[in-house]
DNA sequence: TGTCGGCTTTGAGGTGGATCATTCATCAGC
DNA sequence: GCTGATGAATGATCCACCTCAAAGCCGACA
């Protein structure tokens, strides 16, 4: 986490690639000083995607690695009769090419209009070997993103609906948070309810009941269809650490 | 996986520490070389624990890593309220040292009798920063385990009681081949019939007449209460999968 | 051999969340 | 303004799985 290296960010060359980046600051190059950040990008290239569309497909060959810079991906298993698990969603900052062997283990599909940095796995692979700083973040991404989904396995497994939604908003407020360096009352959901739903192993209509139910005992406010006002933290808190005695009536 | 490196495993010196030690072929120690594996073991120590006994808890400091060598471990995390996820089972050649920060994010205990390898984490640790072989293979361990957390989020989240089933005792098969290097149809359960349901997300009495569902289509036998002969591999996995148009009557 | 205690199995009944169907809101195109 | 498409909210019904309770089984130990 807070990571006291000195590094060479503020004072990147004017017109560098990375100049504007606001990804940097919490993804995987961050560690990199201003020469190492240039080789490495001159090894791949960017990529934009629009909403809805495909980054891969699982099963896919994984010859790429990604970093988003900007806009938010979904990632999805399906089972053979359509039913479909969403995985994660994924913001500016995460890196995205943590596989095991050579395929794929879900699709990555863009929320809205998207931005990432795109690397040849070989080349990328490469450059990580000579970069033991790049390898030990590397690292601890991982070490994060199974944290996180043990997490997700605790609320899959064994929290209550209103739990599950509970946490996801706390969750994705944290992301937001740390991502924006700031701290807001306001989470942006870039996901539609069906997403919501497929992520917390509920059907949609749940999700919208609980919805409507957090609303009434004024945990939360939904300012837009896509936005919603966290009014009760700790009392949020409390409901997704399954501390509440369920809700009232 | 399937790693050509040459290594000096046959030739260890008579009374070496790791001589007889069955795990190592599957361990993270795999990869070191005969002086390195000397270096390393003389680095820590060995832990022995009897059934039931904790190796550590949720929210301990993280200040030591383990390996299995003999035994079985539980891994779980518990909500306030009591309700109980198994994150996962531990078998010899597993790593127990991922953590992010300095705690525990589950709690360890022993199936029945147990052997482990343990280290001083921050011994360890500049140990892997001076053995690039070994750090590689800690990122394969992670990419692995994250993995299989992400296939379990697809079990917990939207298979049904018999698929989540069918899936466990086809991985814990997989697994126990793996490190016996041989195929067998049975599979030894050291663990109890609620610490799978925790597993699995469900109540011990569901995991208890979903055996005698599974038992009774000839998937399955009991052999005894704490081992399983797959009788239909082909029928477990399609059921697995998700592929079974549902258990006939 | 008996009996004690823990784990497993079985049974009966309840319910949380799913499913299916409908309604509502928003928006684009015309 | 009308029409059709898309996603969200809501209502009615149902079922897979849970809860609670009571055997059944088996190893441990005297």
């Amino acid at each position: 986490m807070a990571s006291a290296a000195p590094r060479t960010l503020a004072d990147l060359p004017t017109g560098h690639p990375c100049g504007g980046c606001d990804a940097r600051r919490v993804a995987l190059c961050g560690v990199l000083d201003c020469t190492d950040l240039t080789t490495l990008r001159c090894l791949g290239g960017t990529q934009a995607l629009t909403g809805g569309h495909a980054l891969f497909h699982e099963g896919d060959r994984a010859s790429q690695v990604y970093n988003i810079t900007n806009g938010a991906i979904r990632l999805t298993k399906l089972l053979p009769d359509g039913r479909r698990q969403v995985m994660g969603f994924m913001f500016p900052g995460d890196f995205l090419g943590i596989t095991l062997g050579d395929e794929h283990a879900f699709t990555a599909e863009a929320l809205g209009d998207t931005l990432l940095c795109r690397f040849p796995r070989a080349r990328f692979d490469e450059f990580v070997e000579e970069h033991p700083e790049l390898e030990r973040e590397l690292y601890r991404k991982a070490a994060h993103e199974l944290a996180a989904a043990q997490a997700q396995m605790l609320l899959l497994g064994r929290k209550s609906a209103a739990e599950r939604l509970a946490s996801f908003f706390l969750d994705l407020a944290a992301r937001q948070q740390r991502l924006t360096a700031a701290t807001s009352r306001f989470v942006d959901l870039p996901m539609c309810r069906a997403d919501v739903a497929d992520y917390l192993g509920l059907t949609k209509e749940t999700v919208s009941r609980l919805l409507a139910q957090l609303k009434q005992q004024r945990l939360l406010r939904l300012e837009t269809l896509n936005q919603v006002e966290l009014l009760d933290l700790p009392g949020l808190t409390t409901l997704a650490e399954g501390g509440a005695d369920m809700l009232a009536a």
